[in-house]
DNA sequence: GCTGTTCACGTGAACGTTAATGAGAGAGGA
DNA sequence: TCCTCTCTCATTAACGTTCACGTGAACAGC
């Protein structure tokens, strides 16, 4: 086999007859090398293809320069933005990423912090499962700090960056609940985790601030594919499903929110097929901002998630902490911002 | 601080007055441990809490159980597709995913492949850039198998595995257009990729087979954002921008081709504004199937992308090849389907 | 000329694991 | 009784780095 043998310390340290030391030293950019043998090292080093290995450094310096990144879906629009931001974030600051799927199972969610250990990265940003057992904390036990992003599970003293989601949806609901605006439906993801807890207690903020009795208002449950490992996200079907059930000419919200901007595509033509519109009969919050949301008819007023910002936080924050272990845990929810169009009126 | 000490195979060891290679042998099965000393072994080791450190084993054995993937950009929800994949792939493997995100920047994709030089990764799943030097080529020449995935530069003896593009658009286009279609437009993305190259090939094959002259035919290219570093994919607003300005009641297509559903968004929209309807005057062909092209109105005829099936795919061909250096150069193009709804009539 | 300081570099050990080789014990056969 | 064979485990040496030292040379000051 043509199996080029790899480039060592040794090999450069050798043909300039040196130590290994040496090398390391003055390829590290330390100052106890003269800078003639340095120019000597590193020309030679570049001639001859040298790259370090990481595994070898790692051994022995116990730094990986690696951080764990746990998601449950990339295909999550949201979730691809935080990984796109998180990963730029972590190269920027000479981090690789290592990315692990848990496709919300606690199977893989233990098999993926299990790597992690293996691995020893540096850090971990992850978002933890429906049913997140006491899993992550051994993490904290070999000393890695970890961020939780997105979904907080409280109580473990685990740092968190994610989005307000309470306090958007609080907003959101009484702005675009304009005179007249009496039934007022939740369109919800099936899903035991923080972010729907969010929303739903949001939700009925609204209602206490609008004075609308809880019996006006329903929470509905749009059951979820995601843990199927299927790569498409929430599913436009299973919300029309859902809706075309249960929304009639008589029978029929005056504004309906929707968990996500596809299950609000669902409910529009769920609301089409009923012979009403939006937003005259049916006004319709979406969460999300998808990119598409200001492009169906009507245009979606919806939640736009600062997914970027979050990504870029949270990874300011373990930096942070790899850098200052005992520092106090901190809990970041990022405000996120109404965007009105038409379909509220 | 209470950085617990790590657990090594030499504290398993100790206690049990063994050898760190007995302990060692034991816990990777070889067949030199008798089963009561197996038993044994990996009973105090999961009771100590024993994580194999992965850097020491790889440092020995030179593999790493580690597979690296290049991606440009993770918001594009094909590439997200295609991430799930090769992520839950590779799971199954027993393999882990390095995530390094180029951007469609040169620069990055050198310090990606660097990255994966020094880490000595088993294998290299990845979608080249624009204008991809010969940064691969290192990789070859260390003897780590590369599959490029998407995007094809031939010529470089690497595997490939994508979507037969060209096919697709060439069939679509034939049969979206119906009698009286004359003229044709395929509204296209400004970068110098394979893919592009292959939906245009596509085009023109689809011109001939109709009787079309190249002068009804146009192919415009959308100015893009996609290298700005933003996590946004293709914007609907570059389409919307440059159809609205081309786009009027008297100079139209009667069959506007899309290089993805997001353009297609923005297409809708400019046509729209001009008091034109789809199909009725304009046809509108997508790209992608994005989850939203069923639900917009009129929903999308577009060409569905077996991302999941690339994904899986690629990782079966790294890991053979991985087991198999020698075997001949794979070159694999997935067909990709047409979606037929209304917008096409 | 002797000691002390500074600079440039080498030496040896360590990180945690695996592979190659060796060694002791017990069993079985002559 | 002795030899060989097999089974189980120990010993030793790597893998490529980095870190804590040690060392020698050059130079200054007394």
């Amino acid at each position: 086999m043509a199996r080029s043998q790899r480039v060592t310390l040794r090999d450069v340290a050798d043909r300039l007859g040196l130590s290994a030391n040496t090398v390391s030293r003055a390829l590290a950019g330390k100052d106890q090398v003269s800078e003639a043998t340095r120019a000597l090292v590193s020309a030679e080093a570049k001639r001859l293809g040298y790259v370090p290995n990481s595994h070898a450094r790692s051994l022995v310096s116990g730094r990986t320069m690696v951080v764990g990144l746990v998601i449950t879906n990339p295909s999550n629009p949201f979730y691809a933005a935080l990984i796109s931001a998180v990963e730029r974030e972590c190269r920027a600051a000479g981090y690789s990423v290592l990315l692990l799927v848990t496709e919300d199972s606690a199977e893989n969610e233990e098999r993926a912090v299990q790597q992690l250990l293996r691995f020893g990265v540096d850090g971990v940003l992850g978002v933890a499962t429906e049913l997140s057992s006491d899993v992550w904390d051994g993490l904290s036990e070999a000393g890695i700090p970890v961020v939780q992003l997105s979904r907080d599970i409280p109580g473990r003293g685990l740092d968190f960056v994610g989005i307000d989601a309470e306090s958007a949806i609080a907003d959101a609901v009484v702005r675009s609940a304009g005179p007249g605006v009496r039934r007022i439906w939740l369109l919800e993801e099936d899903l035991r985790i923080s972010t729907v807890a969010a929303r739903i207690a949001g939700f009925r903020r609204a209602l206490d601030r609008l004075g609308i009795a809880r019996e006006q208002a329903l929470v509905l449950k749009v059951p979820t594919h995601r843990t199927s490992g299927a790569t498409q996200p929430w599913r436009p079907d299973d919300a029309y499903a859902l809706a075309a059930n249960l929304i009639t000419r008589d029978n029929h919200p005056d504004l309906l929110i929707t968990a996500n901007d596809y299950f609000a595509l669902g409910a529009y033509r769920a609301i089409r097929e009923c012979g009403l519109t939006v937003p005259d009969d049916v006004r319709v919050l979406g969460y999300g901002d998808h990119p598409f949301a200001a492009y169906i008819q009507p245009p979606l007023t919806t939640i736009r998630l600062p997914a970027d910002e979050a990504g870029t936080a949270a990874v300011d924050l373990l930096l942070r902490r790899i850098a200052e272990p005992d520092r106090p845990r901190t809990s970041t929810r990022l405000p996120a911002e109404l965007i009105e169009r038409r379909s509220t009126g």
